[in-house]
DNA sequence: CAGTAACCGAGACGGTACGTCGAGTCTTACA
DNA sequence: TGTAAGACTCGACGTACCGTCTCGGTTACTG
């Protein structure tokens, strides 16, 4: 009768040095800074392995290529920063003030520049798209829903409105803006939440 | 390539040669179609100049460099398609299928690589940004926003509706689909109309 | 694109810039000097680069390899000096101070390490062994049987002599004491040529 | 001798496991294949240690660097075969028999690459040099002169003949022939050692 | 006969250099 | 004199090795 054998050595005890974590986080950080000073294209691993003080080879051993490594440093919050929605009780209000947050964290030319290049290698490559919306659009979507939904049942909000459509215009807005690197003042911002939460359409009367 | 007509008048005119036209457009011609095979920061301006049969330095005598380039391009309507929004008389429907077509087109590899190459381009580079948002955005927004206008004096929008807000929303939660690759169905584009001219916020009984 | 030029312009007149003389010297300089410093497989063609001023993309241009870069370098003569055989009427005497020129040459850590990181190319790959004979050796070879034969002609050599095997064995012994780095003392040279002129046999009384 | 304790140890037993001969004889063999196979400056110690089954650092263990492996490895006998000098009673043709079987033996692509990659690791590094020169050359050259010694004394070789000089020659000239990849003919090795006992000199009648 | 110290295969590490490719500039021959 | 062709410098790419440093695990001497 003897208990499990040596099954649980399958799978953490590889032979060899093991992988080192401080390198990969070290590579991370790099990459964040080179991201948010010089954008995607610009990006150069021979900088990235100089500053994280590694070796090039070490970059791909983790990463099979530039873009892997971006998409690697959004979901893992290294790159960036994740936005809560509050709770006070009016959606309305929750929703704009998300809006307000959203935009003046993006307006910095740090995390600007690394949104933009996170936009551009989305932007770029297939795969980084998927893990962008696995990992981080997903997030904010969830959030933002899970707030919706709150409003519903608080009554603020009718039963069976398009709560998904919703979530798409608000980061869709968030995302048009970013790209075009417009600023909308705060009126516009009122305005778009007076659309998505009063619409357009003519009422009888 | 193609030979100009009064080549025999060459004597009266300088030394040299005045055939300019032909080889900017044959490089905007083959800047879009390495832009929709391979992404702009893939993009090659040696083989563009191959493919154009034109020398590096003829392109850089009219784009001071790639990024301007692909902005050039994007202005001239030689990149990306442009889409009309039609005006039947139902401003619900003509927005519903204007978001249809635009998803449709941008849809396919062709016009989905370049609409995601133009927005890398736009993402990495704040003057092409500039060029994207006076060219080619502020067109559809000008559309958008003319035939919303038209729907206001018919009466089917109320009278100080937030038309801009609604605008980015378009554009933006076409935007995003774009990006993240996904693609919605055709019942998400008519719960976003709904959102859009209904809202969702519980109305008062 | 069309075919109907000149048919002159068939060999000597490439379109395009014309490749630079200038670059290639700077080239074999640099090369010439790195490879005196520190030996063949410690050559580095970044440094080479930088030391000539040249991109690496230019020393591909003209050079498939290392091998045949360093193949090159001898065959101009950037690499090794030429090395005289005098004509003073007695032939002995000539073949002896040629040795003693060839041993104090290559007894320079310059000029040694030079020709022992050409040995070491030749040694690697058989193109440039190739080249070192038909350029290099045979050069060398042809001076100092020039020079025997006209000492035969003077009767200082006897008829049907194997002045092919004297020249062998003269450039062999320097070759030998290159690689083996050893510093033949000046009565061994003289002791060489006693022996390539006198031979070792008894003689019949 | 009681108050330094571990003193005993300078016995020949250490306490830890004891090296490994077996894993010492792998990493001779495979060096000698990899030689043989891709030359010197090709070499890799990831392959040889691949191919011996045995880690890196192993090889360190026994080795310092490259060079001192191939060093090592010639000084064994692992690397190059040893050719004996017979004695038949004809020195002339003993001689002449040596000659021939160099010559068979390096004109073998096998024996031939490791000859040559051994000479551009002796051309590269004055330590191997010095091991070449002790262990390798100076065997040939004690066999060699022995030989030589013993023709002496039966009178075939005169008296005060420059002994040494002949060997430098002897092995000159085959050092010659590997490195620039030319096969002597027979007539040309019969000419050597017609040179080498006759000598060239006109005789006085 | 249990400790323990040096060994072992394996392989990741920080680096250096490779040979290729692209950007943007400059030069030559031709039209 | 403008254009194609293409060589130029510069710099990044992704790969291969170097020589070192861990890993987990294995002998074989020692206490």
């Amino acid at each position: 009768m003897h208990e499990d054998g040596p099954v649980t050595t399958a799978r953490t005890a590889r032979p060899g040095r093991a992988r080192s974590e401080a390198a990969r986080l070290a590579i991370l950080d790099a990459t964040r800074d080179e991201l948010a000073e010089r954008g995607y294209d610009k990006l150069s691993l021979d900088r990235i392995a100089a500053a994280a003080g590694v070796g090039k080879a070490t970059i791909y051993r983790w990463y099979p290529a530039k873009a892997a490594l971006v998409a690697e440093g959004m979901l893992t919050g290294h790159l960036l920063p994740h936005l809560e929605v509050a709770d006070t009780g009016d959606v309305r209000r929750d929703v704009l003030d998300w809006l307000r947050a959203s935009f003046s964290t993006f307006a910095s030319p740090a995390a600007g520049g690394l949104i933009r290049a996170s936009i551009a290698a989305t932007a770029e490559d297939a795969a980084v798209a998927e893990h962008y919306e696995e990992r981080v659009t997903s997030v904010t979507r969830a959030a933002l829903l899970a707030r919706l939904e709150s409003g519903r049942r608080a009554r603020q909000i009718r039963d069976g409105a398009p709560l998904e459509a919703l979530v798409e215009s608000l980061i869709g807005t968030v995302l048009l803006h970013v790209v075009t690197r417009r600023d909308p003042g705060d009126a516009a911002l009122g305005a778009t939440v007076e659309l998505l939460f009063d619409g357009v359409a003519a009422r009888p009367a």
